[in-house]
DNA sequence: TCCCTAGATGAAAACCTTTTCAGAAGCTAT
DNA sequence: ATAGCTTCTGAAAAGGTTTTCATCTAGGGA
């Protein structure tokens, strides 16, 4: 491998003169600059990123938080952010975390020991001391679709519990009274979707009976399955279900399409998030849209203006969501 | 930071000490390890990775080429290799690239200045160089879902041209006769399954002919809804489809239900993955399974080795492939 | 002529580890 | 007592950069 020294042996300079060509730095002749970048040309040179990072203790990399299975929503978010951190100039490194403790202590040992510039979390942490190893080492970070409020970080999310109310509404608007819904134990996101779908019962007057809602063990199409299953077979009537995600919703159709009740026609279904996917099932699924994209943008800016400008004021972007019509719905009456 | 110096200092040891306690070498008291490790414990001190990467000259990561817009497929794949990575003791660094010569181009400078262990490539890539690159630093590295022959890497893939074969073969078995095919126009894989498509008419005698055969320019949903709506429009009679992946399958069974076409009472689909989703829409995708944990798996252990034995016998794992029935195919007659 | 300044360059230190080499201490065998 | 092992330890070099500080040159003003 060749290396700064042998550069500067070439050019009949010292490292330090190729050192400042490279960095752009002012202070070198012109024509030794041409004669440096020639040479580093000629024999393909690229500065050593490991020992770049040491000696400037930074590595232009940003750290992405994610679950190890993670969704097809955060695998958008995460695309958009890892496009936009590109953009900026980081390289980003994603750290995939097991559902474990064992694998947030691993992940904190980590942590310690590499040189990050900055850190995004799509994946809420059980264990405190990360933030707060985070927060005295005054790491740059973001959260992305939950917030912390005890420790100010920045954050971007949507107001859950509004979203999932929007999609009730609808639901209700169209003349459902009898609405199931399926979400989730972990995660305060899950509990925040089961409070908006009780809001919106709530706010139309329309008693709320335990047995219509059922939390799941995990978000995927699979738990959305089953937790249908178990709705079909309560005895309560139900001619409409608000799934808290769109795999889950993706899981309940099909659910309910192996029970022999069609949808939208015998059961309606609307859920939320409008992943790519959502607008290819059949039928195509009526849910609440995220700016996925923006989200992930407005996260990887957050990070990245945190570390340019070395400070950052407490901020938290909450984004609107919106209905995205499709035919999983039917209008009653 | 608190450095290796700094537990030195308070330990009364030298540095070099500290470095054999960590580093579980031999020849230090059994005594004055207790003392080290009690207060790197105190004082929750990692090793510093950059430093360590630099004086050893690895960094114990190991690079995973993959597509920016990956597709599910490669999902599943890129979790199952970080997986068993991890299991090896390495991390994984993602380079997702997209479809230019100057993200390759980027990626090869990238690839110079990093100091990888290993890499793993999802992606076929065009750009020479980077493999030439490769091979002259006889950096370990595997290909995954494609080979080059040229360059003799070590490779798992499936057989392409037989698994569609498979499939195609699959739906003749069920009196189907005029199949039409969507396949993409990049990678060597569309080719060749849509050989593998021509080869099993050709075996049953059935004749071939061009406008039942389709050419998307990529592999998602959308681009199997455009390339099925496209079929519907041509003249020739069709009573089945063979999709040259799951994501296009999806598109297809979207475009056919949005014409008034039933699946698969009017017109059958298969796929060709098995990703997760498939077992999710409906109806559910009667596809061919490539079995993608087994082959990141794969993978993962073929760097390992060659990285471990510090080279490797030419090989190339090739993986069976099944059929995998749900409800998108119909048995005629 | 002399001094000062600005521009250009190089030597050396620093970043944090690991590893080599040499030396010290405590044994055992001569 | 000496030589020769073992076991343990520390000093110093190395790895590839960047940056600070010092030096040198040339040009301008007094």
């Amino acid at each position: 491998m060749t290396s700064i020294k042998d550069i500067a042996r070439l050019a009949g300079v010292s490292p330090s003169t190729v050192s400042r060509v490279l960095n752009e730095r002012e202070y070198v002749r012109a024509e030794v600059r041409q004669r440096v970048l020639d040479i580093v040309k000629e024999k393909g040179y690229v500065q050593n990123h490991v020992a770049r990072s040491m000696v400037l203790r930074r590595s232009f990399t940003i750290g992405v938080v994610i679950p190890y299975l993670f969704n097809m929503f955060q695998r958008q978010l995460f695309a958009s952010m890892e496009f936009f951190l590109e953009q900026h100039g980081y390289k980003t490194q994603f750290f995939f975390l097991r559902w474990s403790d064992s694998s947030e202590q691993a992940f904190l040992r980590r942590l310690k020991g590499e040189t990050l510039d900055g850190i995004i979390f799509i994946h809420e942490l059980d264990n405190p001391e990360i933030y707060q190893y985070i927060q005295e080492r005054s790491l740059p970070v973001a959260l992305c679709t939950f917030e912390k409020r005890e420790f100010g970080f920045p954050a971007v999310h949507i107001d859950e519990e509004a979203s999932a109310e929007l999609a009730v509404d609808y639901l209700i608007q169209r003349g459902h009274h009898s609405i199931g819904c399926i979400t989730g134990e972990h995660f305060s996101f899950g509990r925040q979707r089961e409070d908006g779908y009780k809001r919106a019962l709530a706010a139309h007057g329309i008693s709320y009976s335990p047995e219509l809602t059922v939390r799941v063990p995990s978000y995927n199409p699979e738990a959305g399955r089953t937790g249908m299953l178990s709705l079909i077979r309560q005895k309560q009537p139900l001619s409409a279900v608000f799934a808290a995600t769109d795999e889950l919703a993706i899981g309940a159709i099909k659910a309910l399409c192996e029970s022999g009740l069609k949808v939208p026609e015998d059961v309606s279904v609307i859920g939320l998030d409008d992943i790519d996917i959502s607008a290819f099932t059949t039928p195509g699924l009526t849910t609440v849209r995220q700016p996925i994209f923006e989200m992930g943008k407005k996260s990887a800016d957050l990070v990245c203006e945190w570390i340019a400008r070395d400070h950052i004021q407490e901020k938290v972007e909450s984004f609107t969501t919106t209905i995205v019509e499709r035919e999983s719905v039917r209008t009653l009456h």
